[in-house]
DNA sequence: AAGCGCATGTAAAGGGTTACATGATTGC
DNA sequence: GCAATCATGTAACCCTTTACATGCGCTT
């Protein structure tokens, strides 16, 4: 249960709808923490039930933005400083890689260029976006230099799985049978 | 759904009973690809009913192995040859560093340290398992080739974030308030 | 005979995605 | 007026975890 946390971490930052967001999730956290938007406003109701957020303001189109409360803050806050982290990854690309023995070594190779292109690009996205944070693009909040943070483990982690793939070009295959 | 054919593909591997490829999964898998008994038993039973997996022998305590179907072969060998790798991770610690402003600078050092450890501990074990690997103590099998593979994609992952906790440390806490 | 590890399952609850549905406002 | 985008929600389904439950066989 952590979109819960999620949502409440971001609305830390300033008032925020469901629709605004499911944006920012998709933006920066699209491929590190996917969330949709049924599951955002279904939680978000949840969560001004709990009186961890409440309603900030209603604008057009029936849009409801909310703000985190003082107990939705010590809510975070305690997330925060409790240790226990979810490390699982659940990372499709190491599933697979056991088992490519089963593979035609035509049908593997061409599978690690499109992983280690995928992983680069990825890699460079988020490179981008460091760059973009140096530069002063985005100022220089407390809240950015935490996403710097973020940032820089994207970049560390897309880069070492395209080092990866392309390692894994380099390994021999069996001998033909 | 990709339980289903990392099941399909530890049983190309040979036959196996749901007790073995729990064992499996946690073994190897565990930080990975986590997947507990319930569901494996209830694939099992969902692959056996789709014909892709056949019952190969009852044993002592009612185990049950089961052994791959020419047509379980098919379905595993199209999956990966499919290209639509699902590339999500949904890393917490990465959620978590979004939010590392919240934090009191002295608990965000100390979940560093802990974070830092974790993945050092982590890519060390898999750094062990691979250095086991090619002492030869595991053969030169295809598939333990292919498990050469994964577990130096996880030597690289956890030594990247072990990396990136410790340079997150040297990042100077934004000014006291 | 007691206790541990093997071995399999069911039931309930939680978490997430996809498809469906609707309506309001803005810009052209 | 039309299309695109903003904005929110419901329903059905799928996947996963946790808790509960049971019984066999080996070792001491």
């Amino acid at each position: 249960m952590s979109l819960r946390h999620g949502l409440l971490g971001l609305l830390a930052e300033g008032p925020a709808s469901g629709y605004d967001l499911a944006r920012r999730f998709q933006e920066v956290l699209g491929q590190i923490w996917p969330a949709q938007h049924p599951k955002i406003y279904a939680e978000l109701g949840r969560l001004a039930d709990d009186g961890l957020i409440e309603v900030d303001s209603e604008g057009p189109r029936r849009r409801k933005a909310y703000r985190i409360t003082e107990a939705g803050l010590d809510e975070i806050r305690s997330w925060l400083a409790s240790g226990e982290v979810d490390h699982t990854m659940r990372l499709q690309s190491l599933l697979r890689s056991l088992f490519f023995w089963l593979m035609d070594p035509d049908d593997l190779r061409r599978h690690l260029d499109d992983e280690a292109r995928f992983f680069a690009e990825s890699a460079e996205r988020y490179r981008a976006y460091a760059q973009a944070k140096d530069r002063g693009d985005f100022g220089d909040s407390p809240q950015t230099r935490s996403m710097r943070i973020t940032i820089e483990a994207a970049v560390r982690l897309y880069q070492a799985l395209a080092d990866w793939a392309e390692w894994a070009k380099t390994v021999p295959p069996p001998a033909e049978k």
